[in-house]
Order: C-alpha cells, then structure tokens, then sequence
DNA sequence: TGGCTATTTGGCAATATAGCCAAATAGCCA
DNA sequence: TGGCTATTTGGCTATATTGCCAAATAGCCA
C-alpha cells in the first residue's frame, strides 16, 4: 500500500475507532438528540465517571464531539451529524445480515 | 443502560470494529471498485497473506463482504456499497478537524 | 497421483483497549 | 476559605487485537 494511501487509511480509522464502542455509539446517538453533561451520560451509562469521561476524551480526541464548560459542568455536543447517517447504513448491514439468516434457516427447513 | 438498547449498540459496533483498520479500509474501497481475490488485495496490501486473509474474515463475519469460489480463486465483494457514503462523512468530520486545526494556527499568528 | 497455487487455521508474542479505584483538578457557593 | 459537586488523570489488571510463521486444506492441471 503507498504511503499516502496507508497515511488516509489511518486517519480515517482514528475515526472510525473512536465510534467503535457501545458506550461511546450510545453516547452519539443522546448527542445527537441534545447536548448532555458527563453527569448526565454517566447516569445514563451505569459506569464509572471515569470511564465514562475516557469515552469522551476519545470522541473528542477524534474531533467527533465538542466540549463547553458552563458553571461548573463540562457540557459535550456532537460535532458531525452525518455520524448518524452512518448508523443508518450500519443498520442497513445488519438488516441485511438478518435477512440473510432467515433465508438461511427457511432453507434448512425446507430441506428436513 | 437499558439492555436492549444495549444489545442494539453491541450489534452496532461489531460492524464499526470489523472497518475499524487501515487494511479493512483499504480493502473495502478496493472492493466498492470491483471484486478482488485475496491474492491481489495481499499483493496491494504488503502483508502476510494470513494476516489479509484474517483481516477479510473479519469483514465476512460482520457481515460487509461476500465471498465466492470461483475455480482456485476465492473473490471478495462488498455487500453494502452505502458504507462508502460512510467514508465520505469520516472525510467530512477530518476535514472539519483540519479547518479547526487551521483557525487554531491563525489565531496563534496573530496573537505574535 | 503429485506438484502447484490459493487460501485458511493454529499458535504465539507484542501491543492496544477497557474499566475500575484512588487521587488530582476546577468551579460554585455559603 | 472550606465544603461541595463535576470532571479528568494516573495506575493497574484483564481482555482483545494484530501480525507473523508454520502447517493444514482445497482445487487445478500435467
């Protein structure tokens, strides 16, 4: 792979790494409804804050989310709406894979 | 977290973690161009030909490409080609990050 | 069948990620 | 200032991922 393609590829998959995590895609998904405190995911979450606030560091980090301190709360809005697009064609995928299984079983049936 | 919609986000992310590599990317943009035999993705890739094959029973197990044996060959094809719109968002929050990584530079300058 | 090519699998070591606890930091308000 | 709440950071262990090598498997063709 030449260089500048393995250069795009990383950086994309900073990205993408950053989305990859339940608790991480859940919290995009709240972001993406309206802003929320680390309080307020965390309550949410049922985890630890600290975990918690290391899943916003890495969506920030990757520059999906962004953050506003107001009085003494940090307050995390979402930076791209068009992540959540991206969770429609995920749930494209996984239609499809469903889909597939069921052929798959209506198939074994048949067959008995 | 409720555990449905848990269970919603775990599906989620087993599809973001299995693009979640340079390699993956790579191939999945190959294979949005056209199918390809591991042969020729190992070729372009420069890896251990275990280690592609490894990377596309990821992408096979989550459901993103197909395989099919056609006489000593085995071609790979993308499934959901949507996932390329997904691509394009990821280049949009990258790009958003440089323009934000621009402004911070200017804003530097002057304050010299 | 035997040799060849293509691909997958098993095993192992190196590295990265996740989540908890404890401690540090920061801002509010009495 | 001191106590309180909100958040981040450091440190640690457990677990997952990656990539290589070697070996196994599968199909082609002479």
């Amino acid at each position: 792979m030449k260089s500048h393609v393995k250069t795009r590829h990383e950086a994309r998959t900073k990205i993408i790494k950053a989305m990859a995590h339940p608790s991480r895609l859940f919290i995009i998904e709240e972001l993406s409804k309206r802003e929320c405190c680390v309080n307020e995911l965390t309550a949410m979450i049922g985890a630890d804050t600290s975990t918690v606030s290391k899943h916003l560091s890495v969506l920030k980090n990757a520059g999906l989310v962004a953050d506003e301190k107001r009085g003494n709360s940090i307050f995390y809005t979402l930076r791209c709406p068009c992540i959540m697009d991206f969770v429609t064609c995920v749930e494209d995928v996984l239609s499809t894979n469903a889909k597939e299984q069921t052929k798959i079983m209506r198939c074994c049936k048949t067959r008995k």
